[in-house]
DNA sequence: GCCGTTTTCGGCCCGACTGTTTTCAGTCG
């Protein structure tokens, strides 16, 4: 896909022309263009073969022009040329914590440093302070900031993010003074990784709150303690900011501070056609103080002719479109999910016994699970060897029947090989209940061969579904470049479903293919690939995944019940 | 650079905190 290149293409462009000082506003139509690019539900080059790429919202006549110039030559002049006359340590220096545009050209023009190590040297040196604007405060913040961004370079984990969130809010909720609280941004969202954690509250009294805040066990550095807001880093270096608003403002709070950036634009655009202005404070009519909405989000949208959006949905991908007509996909949730296809147990590389996977399964609400240990070339895991699976077939038959209301059934995550055979054959494939192929191996196939590979296993009846279908893992490996365009169809047409797994490291497919997989009607597993019994907790993470990908429970295959499952999944 | 039911030019979301200034620019979300 083209999509990603581009995207990054124009937010690069944004940083350059922001070092240049330029028009904010041309700057923000780049950034614009990048994310409606980057959520294009297919490759933007078909969308330019049949000549719409205006059609797309945030790209005119110009960025028409660029998209073609790359889909043509794989590069772009304009990019170029501010590439080659921006020097790298201005980008690099933007990533400095309270250093904008200004303060970052001020200092490259008087002293030229090449890195940030020479930045370091400079202000070790106390030579920054000799700059308008800047004296020992700002040094010493810049040091701090250097000192940590060598430590944190990444974004967090929301499996990291989402306990924390909840401890902070845990202790916070201790104070006499906190009203109402809840986590608020990307966080909300569920996005699958975030930058900071931002949390909100509502008090009368908020002093004594922003004080205990900042005095938290946990904090390792302050970087800002106001009135209402405050912000800190955590031991784990991750930024936390606080808010305090009065409850009459709970809902618009929320509703600014879960963002995303462009779903409020988008809002308050709407707002402002209609003689409102909203804020973090509420909904008012322009140029009156009168609080038209505010406590709730819902009283929020309604006065804005729309009906509440989940805040998965929140990243004005057309939900607010949506919203105004009243179709929102009813998404789907928790409750929704009766079983899980894709479990491990010690009898290849889980943690657990099989009776025990079971009974996390089982306490977690679930009514059947699938056991897919690894197959026999997977020697790493330990995959069951041809004799090993019928040995386990039989086990599972024999704990069956001691279950009342739950089922086990026999499966494997069978390793899809380099030529696109299958790691067990036909005949043990089809004693399988269900079955669910996944590369493990020759990630650096080329796009053809790999896409071929995947392709081929979806071909053989017996298999069900195709795990984890880009092979990613967040922060540590790239997806494989799969032409998911051609997997979607072929799913379709061989009425193969496709993973959402729900490990918080993979969480593949991700929102925005899972979405497009939704979008031509293919269907989708949310599994957790638990190894052990504690991991059917990730559900929370895979479901995350599927309801930003807009999927309602129809588009789910592990919504049926078991009944309907196997009437459904016979080939 | 985009956009249009006040439209093809003149707008473009809105407010808090910091550090350095004595009234505010720069930065952030």
């Amino acid at each position: 896909m083209n999509n990603a290149s581009i995207a990054q293409l124009c937010e690069d462009i944004a940083v350059f022309l922001e070092l240049k000082d330029d028009n904010p506003f041309r700057i923000r139509a780049y950034l614009n263009a990048a994310r409606n690019i980057r959520g294009l539900p297919e490759d933007i080059a078909a969308i330019a073969s049949r000549g719409e790429l205006t059609k797309i919202p945030g790209i005119g006549a110009d960025l028409k022009l660029k998209v073609e110039e790359f889909l043509s030559s794989g590069s772009l002049k304009f990019h170029k040329v501010l590439l080659d006359k921006t020097p790298r340590v201005l980008v690099e220096m933007l990533k400095i914590q309270g250093m904008g545009p200004k303060t970052a050209n001020l200092i490259y023009k008087k002293y030229r440093p090449k890195s940030l190590a020479d930045l370091e040297k400079l202000v070790l040196a106390h030579k920054l302070r000799k700059l308008p604007g800047i004296r020992e405060k700002t040094e010493q913040n810049i040091l701090e900031t250097l000192n940590f961004l060598k430590q944190h370079r990444e974004r967090t984990l929301l499996s990291k993010a989402l306990p924390l969130s909840r401890q902070v809010i845990l202790e916070l909720k201790k104070l006499p003074q906190v009203d109402q609280i809840a986590y608020a941004g990307s966080l909300r969202r569920m996005q699958e990784t975030v930058r900071d954690i931002d949390i909100l509250v509502t008090s009368k009294n908020p002093t004594p709150i922003m004080k205990a805040f900042v005095g938290l066990g946990g904090v390792q550095k302050v970087l800002a303690h106001g009135e209402t807001k405050s912000s800190v880093i955590s031991r784990e270096g991750i930024q936390i900011d606080l808010r305090v608003v009065s409850p009459d403002s709970f809902g618009a709070a929320l509703l600014y501070f879960t963002g995303s950036k462009a779903h409020n634009i988008k809002l308050r655009t709407m707002a402002k056609k209609k003689g409102l202005k909203i804020n973090e404070y509420g909904l008012f009519k322009e140029g009156s103080e009168r609080r038209i909405a505010g406590k709730t989000e819902e009283e929020i949208y309604r006065a804005l002719g729309l009906d509440w959006i989940s805040p998965e949905l929140r990243e004005d991908y057309g939900e607010v479109e949506a919203s105004a007509k009243h179709r929102l996909p009813c998404l789907v949730e928790r409750a929704d999910i009766r079983g899980d296809f894709h479990t491990h147990s010690n009898w290849s590389d889980g943690l657990h016994k099989i009776e025990e996977m079971v009974e996390a399964a089982r306490k977690r609400k679930l009514s059947y699970m699938v056991l897919t240990d690894h197959s026999q070339s997977l020697k790493v895991a330990n995959g069951l060897s041809r004799k090993r699976i019928l040995a386990q077939i039989a086990t599972i038959k024999k704990l069956n029947r001691k279950f009342k209301d739950f089922t086990l059934l026999a499966g494997s995550e069978v390793d899809i090989l380099q030529d696109g055979s299958l790691d067990f054959d036909d005949d043990i494939l089809k004693r399988l209940d269900f079955v669910i192929a996944s590369v493990h191996t020759g990630f650096k196939q080329s796009k053809a061969q790999i896409t071929k590979r995947i392709l081929r296993a979806m071909e053989n009846k017996h298999v069900h579904a195709i795990g984890h279908p880009t092979g990613r893992l967040l922060g540590e490996r790239e997806a494989y470049e799969v032409d998911l365009e051609q997997i979607f169809k072929a799913a379709e047409e061989t009425n193969t479903a496709l993973e959402i797994n729900s490990q918080p490291t993979r969480l593949d497919l991700n929102d925005v293919h899972a979405r497009q997989a939704r979008d031509v009607g293919v269907a989708l597993v949310v599994d957790t690939d638990s190894h052990a019994m504690d991991q059917f907790e990730n559900l929370e993470y895979g479901i995350a995944t599927a309801r930003r990908a807009w999927c309602e429970a129809k588009n789910i295959l592990n919504c049926l019940t078991l009944n309907e499952l196997q009437k459904r999944i016979a080939k």
